[in-house]
DNA sequence: TTACATTACGAAACCGGTTTCGTAAATAAA
DNA sequence: TTTATTTACGAAACCGGTTTCGTAATGTAA
């Protein structure tokens, strides 16, 4: 903790404070040379104000808070950097969450940036997360909020998502097109919304391909990856396995194809497979895979730069804001014909 | 930001703020009754104390920065992971900066926690860095620093590294008994000690085998993709090109990766392909990479729990602390014969 | 009954900045 | 020359907590 402080350079320049202060933020009741001395015993003794003494005045923290379920993941990592990037450019410092997919632990989180330690924050919710409490108390705070990805559609709050109903016909419209009948959607949430819409256009390509509805078609993979691992290969190694599979998230993808590696199952020959992913490994897996991908760089950016007009900008209406990136489908060899 | 505060609660209890204060943090100099009162108000009120007056008054900030080059990496990703499980348990927050590899961003965000903001400091240096002046003055102004995986050795404290040049060694030597003659290391950085460690083991390896040395046999990469690859494919094109590749780096790895089978190289038969990285997909490539896997979770980990020790125990004597956790090499078919 | 200790609380200082407001001196306008 | 205005600065309040210290009320020991 550095013990100087202002009043260190006030005295040594025998004037005041505010002056000091005054001096430091260029204010124009400073003559030139009084802001020439103060400024130039700043930078002698390496002086920089205390954030949070600024803070308590000002009542903004120039500090933006991410909560996530996790970081070790292609999407997140990148959203991270489009939100980081905006909030270098504006001056804001950038506190990171992990809900480690918890409602709870998002509940403690979302208590502890609501007392004036972040001027805005950026969410994208836990698996588990349908209670709005948490998030309502913030906005009732005053606390601008925007999802990005992940939204509770409870919440009257601007989100940056996208378009993951459409994402999910054209997938597994894709693979009815190569030819597969008994598709397999792996999910990894029963009750997000981007994996309920994804799930829901692959439903509804699946019902105008004229295949009838079974049950079996869809299941739900969880945090554990082991525990997916051997889900995915119960699935492969049944009589009427499937012959395609298409993936709600690159970590199920990854599993799936260890499983069929282990089964000696030949992608694309006898199992396709098609993931929402943004691995930059994509083009060089064995084979290369088909990919979904989101504009994760994008979503960040865009959401950081929607949160900063609502923390700038008091009237701005956050709740009109809904903006939807459309991803890619990228056609590799994992679902070649 | 809310405006519910200490004194809101005092009043409409008829009470002075110290109490409230003292109430809310379980002083015995408060009744049980009192204690009572304030805290059901508290909670109905949804009040929760401003963290910054809080700091300015107890000179503790409860959060740590980590500062590292970039955060879509496989490494940084896990080891923020490794550093947050740490922070959590002790409820500590994070902010994360990104110097994006230049030495005059990271001056300015270690210029920005030198204030208290932070109550310490995890980075991992830009390659750009040589200058310990920033680091230094962080150190100076009382504020505990830990080094993760690149550190600048220079300045006295604590890091957690990987053993870099034992792995270099090993590396190289694993792709000598498999026949290679002609090998090439693609370093991201001529600078950096972890690299230079890299290398240094690498150059060892050639050197016991008998291998004379041969310019050219270690290239330096850029932070641009692009570059990278035409830098990769010319020398896969050239006459005499090399017999096995070790990257220094995921992202190396998977331009290697790229180019080789643009060029029509098969892997391993033609190239031998080995790399530093923590890639979840290495397993699934085409064909599966052999990596030095370095324990990005762990140096994360290790490096936050010094650093609370130096944060939390005055005389603890952070500069003692130089752990070295090993890395492991895991053979995949990319280096197989 | 007196002397001393304990309990429970409040007033005020404090952390380190920012902002408001008052004012002396210098300058400009009348 | 007098009055109005501008310039340049300082004193003090303020942000919202925490901490020190003083003290009235009650309890306990001598």
């Amino acid at each position: 903790m550095s013990t100087i402080n202002i009043q260190i350079l006030a005295d040594t320049l025998n004037i005041s404070k505010s002056t000091v202060s005054k001096a430091l933020r260029d204010s124009h009741e400073i003559s030139k040379e009084t802001k020439k001395k103060v400024k130039e015993l700043a930078a002698k003794m390496n002086y920089s104000p205390n954030p949070y003494a600024s803070s308590l005045r000002k009542k903004k923290s120039r500090t933006i808070a991410v909560v996530m379920p996790e970081i070790a993941d292609s999407f997140f990592s990148l959203a991270i950097n489009g939100i980081q990037s905006v909030a270098e450019k504006k001056g804001y410092h950038v506190l990171i969450y992990l809900s480690h997919e918890k409602y709870t632990n998002e509940k403690k989180i979302l208590g502890e940036v609501r007392n004036g330690r972040v001027d805005g924050i950026l969410i994208s919710i836990s698996k588990e997360t349908k209670n709005e409490e948490p998030i309502d108390k913030i906005l009732a705070a005053g606390v601008p909020v925007v999802f990005f990805d992940r939204e509770l559609e409870s919440v009257h709050t601007a989100s940056v998502t996208t378009n993951d109903y459409e994402c999910g016909y054209v997938a597994a419209k894709l693979l009815l097109q190569k030819g597969c009948r008994r598709l397999l959607f792996i999910s990894h949430s029963a009750s997000l919304p981007i994996c309920k819409k994804r799930e829901a256009g692959f439903r509804m390509a699946l019902l105008d391909a004229g295949c009838p509805e079974k049950k079996g078609q869809v299941i739900y993979g969880t945090d554990n990856e082991k525990s997916n691992y051997q889900l995915i290969k119960k699935s492969l190694a049944a009589k009427q396995r499937p012959d395609a599979i298409l993936a709600s998230v690159e970590k199920i993808a990854i599993q799936v194809y260890i499983a069929a590696q282990e089964l000696g199952l030949k992608i694309p020959e006898e199992l396709k497979v098609l993931a929402f992913s943004n691995l930059e490994t994509a083009p060089i897996l064995n084979p290369s895979l088909t990919t979904v991908t989101q504009p994760a760089f994008e979503i960040g950016k865009s959401a950081a730069t929607i949160l900063f007009k609502g923390i700038e900008k008091k009237h701005f209406r956050l709740e009109n804001e809904r903006v939807i990136i459309p991803s890619v489908l990228i056609e590799r060899r994992s679902t070649s014909i």
